[in-house]
DNA sequence: TTGAAAAAATGACCTTTATCATATTTCAAA
DNA sequence: TTTGAAATATGATAAAGGTCATTTTTTCAA
């Protein structure tokens, strides 16, 4: 259970900065961050920034998991990424300077630091490492939503469910993986019912376990084989 | 019909630089690429970089049309993205330092200039502008995936098949949009005779009108009200 | 100009998956 | 602990779209 006050969040014994974007500032930059940056708690299902609205600064999170997704024009949400723990969310948009495209919202209660605009821009043109860091994150992006895209065209929905559970185990690591069936389904780009059904033929082959709506991947191997390379 | 000798293409009078990427570069930024770039025409359905090979620079489209795309597990291609004239293309993959996971390949003949990554990577060094121009573009494309993504997995073919030409309409600008049909079906994500079929109930319905290959919109508001917002 | 190969088009059929209706289980607030 | 709402599950049905086979048209090189 999180800590649920507001108190505030040091940033140089921030266990997820490590091995973030912001992993490589130095201590006055640190400092500086951790003196200008807003701290809060998030309940589960708490908005970050809505689609259409204009970036103020980017989000950190300290501790929990966040949605990001695009609603389709019957309002069915399209998940395009789950944020956990090191991640930041919300500065691709910030950059082109122009609405969101996307949504965000916590799956979990969550401990979520922001940065405004100034301040990350102003640390981008100072630190060459940070906006290397930006660009580099970018870029991998970029390839990962080609892989989407590709999926998504070409694979059916067991194979696309199968592809999904592998990118959940890398999220949830050893936990089990704990997202409703809609947010699941609407992660693979299915209907809810095609999905529950799914599960069900994936818990009877032995490949995951269900304790209500937790999962527990059994035979990862299996997944692959189903996801196909 | 281009010019089909190898000769030099001088960057100071491109046409294309102009609105691009590149359009920031002073006098001697623009001269030191224009004596170190390399000059090459492409014919139709030549390969630029293949998925898997490691990016050794930047391509340039001077002149001519180039398709992006991923090949799926059955070797069906999924075309992710059709850059033009002015239009930079390899340099996603030379920043994350990964092997490109998508391969392009010219749709018509073309005059591309090459930029080694050396090169390129310093200028983004020291250019500021060109560097934010960059992180732009990365933020806009992620938004189009994004967009694209949520499209695959929610609309039908037909819906899609309106919003591709939507975005092909704006590629090929006054020409009537000449892909060949299976590049076509690979853009929209769907079979070569579904697309065949729907194009035809585009034909009936007055929305397109079509010599041999190539297609013209006779009516682009249809056209979006099928492709929805 | 012609002939072969590639591309486009059409038809028949069948699988996948969405949709709608309804039942059952889980959860959280009273 | 109960109870109503939300989430999950299941069944029946239909439609969208993929696949395979075949024909027609176009293209391009000899």
């Amino acid at each position: 259970m999180l800590e649920k006050s507001h108190k505030h969040i040091t940033c140089s014994t921030c266990v997820g900065r490590k091995n973030s974007l912001l992993g490589s500032l130095c201590h006055d930059e640190i400092d500086h961050v951790n003196a200008h940056k807003a701290c809060n708690y998030y309940k589960k299902h708490q908005s970050l920034f809505l689609e259409g609205s204009f970036p103020r600064g980017v989000f950190c999170i300290n501790e929990g998991m966040v949605k990001i997704f695009q609603r389709g024009d019957e309002g069915k949400e399209q998940i395009i990424h789950i944020a956990k723990t090191g991640e930041m969310v919300g500065f691709r948009s910030m950059f082109s300077e122009t609405p969101y495209r996307v949504a965000a919202e916590t799956l979990e209660e969550s401990n979520i630091c922001f940065i405004s605009k100034e301040d990350f821009l102003n640390m981008m043109d100072s630190n060459p490492v940070l906006r290397n860091g930006i660009i580099k994150e970018l870029s991998r992006e970029l390839s990962d939503r080609a892989d989407f895209i590709t999926n998504m065209a070409q694979k059916s929905v067991r194979e696309r469910l199968a592809f999904t559970m592998i990118i959940l185990l890398d999220i949830y690591e050893k936990e089990p993986i704990n997202l409703s069936r809609e947010d699941l389904a609407n992660f693979v780009g299915t209907a809810t019912e095609t999905l529950i059904r799914l599960l069900k033929d994936f818990k009877e082959e032995g490949i995951i376990e269900v304790h209500t709506r937790k999962i527990s991947v059994l035979n990862k191997d299996k997944l692959f084989a189903i996801a196909g390379k």
